[in-house]
DNA sequence: ATTAAAGTGTAACAGTTGTTACACCTTCAA
DNA sequence: TTGAAGGTGTAACAACTGTTACACTTTAAT
């Protein structure tokens, strides 16, 4: 669930000619300010959009109006990259800036003509796809465990398996009650029984793992 | 919600060389019977496998062990191609046969020498790819939507906007049960109440949208 | 330091869904 | 034709989650 892509890290490497990028690649780029909405669901995708500096927030917002927070993206990577190529090339979640940031524009067609005559540009492009695929089927597992306990244990025994037992998320409870798509109070609700049967322990954002076989058990 | 893929109809001729392939294109062709688990979740995916003839279905098992019925492929189209480039190259569902089938493996770096020596193979690819993760995105909404009038609602103006208000799923009601992530009784009884209610009418496998507007009115 | 805003804990109640069980109806094969 | 198996309708009850409301704590800004 961690949004670190190191395959972009090196996307000034890949198309670098002197100010990193080729002399005859066309792009543009653009500015944004603090919490502002820079692409809708819905909005038309004809470009490849890089996020070069700063963090977005991606919110699904559901047909019942619900939102259903995704995920917030670091800098360097770019935004909704699949689409660009889909039938119904349209973003598919809202984006709002989370601080000042700088987007980088590359046109569709340049996109195909990087990817044909610069094999590692297709490679990552490749990759971090994949990843994106991959991210969306965790989360739709997520999202498929019917119970909250359910989601928090799937949730947490991930967390401790990438940071340890004891870490630090960086969302609130309201952010995480989005996260798991249910209601702020039941999340509450079932993180305080789960601290009362001793299987976690929580204070402000940080969590710790008890009992890992009590919360496989959740799974169940 | 549909599983064509036009785009993959013509891989033929893509790759074409004579016998429909080229002539020093490396691959291999499995046969399957019906009803075979030939790709298990978290099997490892080191090629490009392509379903020729027959059919499958995918399914995905949640970590609580229910079933979560992802969707029915028909041949010609690729099997999990997104994540042959994943850094966790790992199928992400299982898949059945649901007849005896044929399936074309394309060993992975074979498949990037062709992405850079065929242009149009590579725009294939990242289309397919891009419909895939649309259809993700599609799935994600589904699930988030939490009531399964909701859902019902949202699944059937999509297939009306398709086929016109009556049409004809290929899903028993258990499977639809499975699609939505909800139990089989509570479907049945969701259905029941919108038919007294007039807004649907059900008949075995045969749909027919009554009140549009009210549909609507369920996903708010 | 003070105040407003944001975040958190908790309770009562309503509403929805899951579970289990069983009757009935199809379909298909022997 | 007659089982047997699979599919569907329904009911009673349990379990879980959402809603609303409010008190309390923490954070951030002036």
């Amino acid at each position: 669930m961690k949004n670190i892509d190191p395959e972009w890290n090196n996307f000034r490497n890949i198309s670098d000619g002197g100010d990193g990028f080729p002399s005859d690649m066309k792009y543009s780029i653009k500015f944004h300010d603090k919490n502002e909405v820079i692409f809708r669901q819905g909005d038309l995708c004809d470009a490849l959009n890089i996020l070069m500096t700063g963090s977005v927030k991606t919110e699904m917002i559901t047909e019942n109006g619900n939102l259903l927070g995704i995920e917030i993206i670091n800098a360097p990577r770019p935004l909704a990259p699949a689409f660009l190529f889909s039938g119904n090339n349209r973003f598919p979640v809202d984006v709002t800036t989370l601080e000042d940031v700088e987007i980088l524009r590359i046109p569709k067609d340049e996109v195909i003509r990087l990817m044909t005559s610069q094999p590692d540009f297709m490679q990552q492009f490749l990759i971090h796809n994949a990843n994106r695929t991959q991210f969306l089927t965790n989360r739709l597992q997520l999202l498929s465990i019917k119970t909250i306990k359910g989601k928090i244990a799937h949730f947490l025994l991930e967390q401790a398996g990438e940071h340890g037992d004891t870490f630090t998320l960086n969302r609130n409870q309201t952010e995480l009650a989005d996260f798991f798509g249910v209601a702020r109070p039941s999340l509450a609700r079932s993180l305080s029984e789960m601290i009362e049967e001793g299987i976690i322990n929580v204070n402000k954002k940080e969590y710790k793992v008890l009992d890992k076989k009590k919360l496989r058990e959740l799974l169940v």
